[in-house]
DNA sequence: CTTACTGCAAATATTTTGCATTTGG
DNA sequence: CCAAATGCAAAATATTTGCAGTAAG
């Protein structure tokens, strides 16, 4: 089953803060903000695009509000490699990554692409599977021989 | 030593080595076999392995081995999540694995499973997909609510 | 003998944590 | 005012690298 959720439906990040009792503090607002404002980006990719915009915030402080925003379902990660997760915004309409093993471009695609595969996982397994949190890897057209 | 490798269809490490001109040496064979031993493991389970079978390999070398290793084609890493990569020995039958979220459990599955979505990423995107490369997420029946 | 390989220790990188200070409500 | 959140610095993890000594060929 695949979330579909119009944006408008998404509370705003002070609501969301507010409905759980957490606090409104301007380091929170500047993550997300920074999160969207990249498309995607690593926690000091997101600390850095703080530091170049607004006057800063500390990175364990980045570590903390990413991970309190994707509690909130704000925000969600992906691992695209190497050690860095990389966080996305949530929009509501996830998509899969493709990396390339040599030149390590993304490629963004539908998750609906692999509807059977969850299907099937589902069935046979009774996985109910989150496609978007892992890249898939492999060659890129452009550099397959 | 058990082998679990074919030798017509899959070179020794000896034989990988010096067609390479790499040398031989105990250090790689041990981590080779560890690799073997441990069904899947990581850099620091596999130095723990040859620790505890024979005198001990220093973690770098196990990290130069492994990498080693994987470009000649006798083992393969697979991210399973957080910063870990496990490695396998390459045995010709690659299996996909699906990683719970919240009990970490692995299953392993076989890669069959993706054919449709290996296909329908060829043709679309031209991508060559290695799906073992990433797990798949999700939950398992057991913590299905 | 030659130089690739290893061990070791130090450097990097990434994420987490303890604690004093600040601040939202 | 007061608990929650931040900043900072140190710790915990994970991986890489420089270099001197060891050993494969």
């Amino acid at each position: 089953m695949t979330m579909h959720r119009p944006a408008e439906v998404f509370p705003s990040l002070p609501e969301a803060l507010r409905a759980k009792g957490y606090r409104i503090t301007p380091q929170r607002q500047l993550v997300l903000g920074a999160v969207e404002t990249l498309r995607h980006g690593t926690p000091d990719e997101i600390c850095a695009e703080v530091q170049r915009t607004a006057g800063g915030v500390n990175l364990s402080t980045v570590y903390r509000a990413l991970e309190l925003l994707e509690q909130l379902g704000m925000v969600t990660h992906t691992h695209l490699g190497h050690g860095a997760p990389t966080y996305h915004a949530s929009t509501g309409e996830d998509h899969l990554h493709l990396v390339c093993r040599d030149c390590g471009s993304v490629i963004e695609t539908d998750v609906a692409i692999a509807d059977a595969l969850v299907a099937q996982l589902a069935e046979q397994h009774g996985f109910d599977t989150d496609v978007a949190h892992f890249a898939i890897y492999g060659r890129c057209k452009a550099c397959t021989p």
